[in-house]
DNA sequence: TTGACTCTCCAAAACGTTTTGGATTAGCCT
DNA sequence: AGGCTAATCCAAAACGTTTTGGAGAGTCAA
């Protein structure tokens, strides 16, 4: 209702004076401003976003789009994570937009339309691949945007990363410490840079303990493809002790391979796996997982991306936050 | 860059027969509507969204407040129903904006500036409640909206929901033919109405079979509450050999409760939940419980809001899905 | 007194669309 | 020939904001 001009009218000003006032410029004197200020305040003014978006060009809104897959894929933390981005974003003023697509040409089309018709001012990628199409596209077409995880490309780019690496180096000392020699690890497809990130801090500890790094499956990350990785893991000539999963979805695939093949988890195989997924509190025994704190997460990428689009580059272009490892019993560690 | 003005300009026409002839207007010849319009497909032509809406005083924008908690609080299916709705706005223009509040004092904020900015053409409201303040704000301010759920209101309004009181009547009748004659129900604040209409089918199942419906204590939905709750009627003096529980993640608190209480479920006692989340599926026995097909439930959720923008309100306002039964071995009737 | 400068303010244009209220032409009937 | 209708097309206004390029009044120094 309360509009520009309805305000100067009120004042007695002009629409320019007024639009000033309320923008903090120096070319009004400082009572008018208060006295506009003011009046805008008691009228409840806010600018008309459309006119604003159509007069400047941009949008005052970031994208985000999900990659949907059939069936259950999302943790509940993405529900998190798009909660505090959403509150930051808020803050200040600015709308998450959020669009969902299959991976794949619609995608890509998704992307293809935020950046002609410039939907967004800026766009959060997810799920990051190694060689991610979106990066190059959002590159060439210098649309600001944030990663939820790396990638592997030349030019330098913004993102907000888990320590994927250094996690699962831990784990696997630590189950080296523990006196197991024989450490499997159960990876996700490695299209994906999280899992390459994981199988490296695997391998890095396994070599750097001196043992064979050669006990490696590849399988996506649902129960039923970790269930099936582990099951010709274990049938296998060298059983391993332990199965390192680069997710606690294969984890949890991984426990009923273990079971159905007899063995008793956290006993005679240790199993880990990676997100603290509420299930894998219930699993039995208990995941040992490591987790990230979203809000720290989401925090990062909301403000990462808010000073790109004002302020350029940000000081620091990536962060890595460590993991902080919960340790259960399916790694003998507790009960 | 393609606007209506280089299109003109390209063929020779007014800006305004080139608006007319893309929106279909009979006033343009057919010949020139189809020119236009390979025109419009060759440039890739999309009206830019600012003007357009600034212009028709619409926002082409569904806005949806999800209620944040600290804590984990959604279940993956939330994201899944994002994304079926989003899916399905998309293809007819629509983008979905979300907002993060916490129930309270901010959410009513953000509920208030959609109204007030007209930020959104309608919007979805989640996680209803009985006495829900959001109704009437929004019915007052004259904004569409369609509700996941049901509230105790006079007025009519537009709904998609689960038949909750079926689902619990059946499964509440179900453990009653397996011989249970003391059922407890854990049930969810009554705030919300789903907790109510839970409530309400164990209580009519029972009084059906004539049997005593004292057996109720109310909780958070957390496993903790449940956890609690769970034990303190399981210490009472007429211990129920039957948890019909309003919510998995108090039904996993349940379990616990009564292994702490040194029964064995599905055995000793029974427990059920409801919403399928993927930590029942492993709990220890499996949790008994019932879901809702989430796309059928987004896709009637998103049909019924443009129709309530485009035409007005629905053939249906209101629609209740059925429930899914899971039967696990919680219930003594799968392992 | 004049010119330069500062301090305030403002009219008008622009963003790209939709819509209003005609204008023009051709065809047809009387 | 004149008048009427139907078929096409279009100029201009409007949506509410931001920004450009001054205008006017006062102050100060020369």
């Amino acid at each position: 209702m309360a509009s520009l001009r309805s305000l100067a009218l009120d004042l007695g000003l002009s629409i320019t004076t007024v639009s000033r006032a309320l923008d903090g410029y120096q070319d009004v004197a400082a009572t008018t401003r208060d006295r506009v200020a003011k009046a805008a305040a008691a009228a409840g003014y806010r600018p008309n976003s459309a006119a604003r978006r159509l007069r400047k060009g941009s949008s005052e809104t970031i994208a985000l789009v999900m990659p949907t897959e059939p069936g259950r894929f999302y943790e509940p933390v993405f529900v998190d994570l798009l909660s505090v981005i959403g509150e930051r974003l808020a803050a200040r003023h600015y709308d998450l937009m959020l669009l969902a697509a299959r991976p794949g040409a619609d995608e890509t089309a998704a992307y293809a339309r935020i950046i002609k018709d410039r939907r967004a001012d800026a766009c959060i990628v997810v799920r990051t691949r190694r060689h991610d199409e979106r990066i190059a596209m959002l590159q060439a077409a210098g649309l600001p945007f944030v990663c939820h995880g790396r990638t592997e490309t030349r030019t330098p780019y913004v993102y907000v990363d888990g320590d994927g690496e250094t996690g699962f180096r831990e784990i696997t000392s630590r189950l080296i410490g523990l006196g197991h020699g024989r450490i499997a690890h159960l990876g996700a497809p490695d299209v994906f840079t999280f899992a390459e990130l994981r199988a490296r801090g695997w391998h890095m500890a396994m070599r750097a303990a001196g043992l064979a790094d050669d006990l490696k499956t590849i399988c996506a990350s649902t129960e039923e493809a970790g269930e099936m990785a582990a099951s010709a893991l274990l049938a296998g000539p060298d059983r391993p002790t332990a199965l390192i999963c680069a997710t606690d979805r294969i984890a949890i695939g991984a426990v009923r391979a273990a079971q159905a093949a007899g063995l008793i988890v956290g006993r005679d195989i240790a199993v880990t796996g990676h997100d603290n997924i509420h299930a894998s509190g219930f699993t039995n025994p208990a995941l040992t997982t490591m987790e990230l704190d979203v809000r720290s997460v989401g925090e990062s990428l909301a403000d990462k991306l808010l000073c790109l689009i004002e302020n350029g580059m940000p000081d620091r272009p990536g962060e890595i936050f460590q993991l902080r490892h919960v340790l259960r019993a399916s790694s003998g560690e507790a009960d």
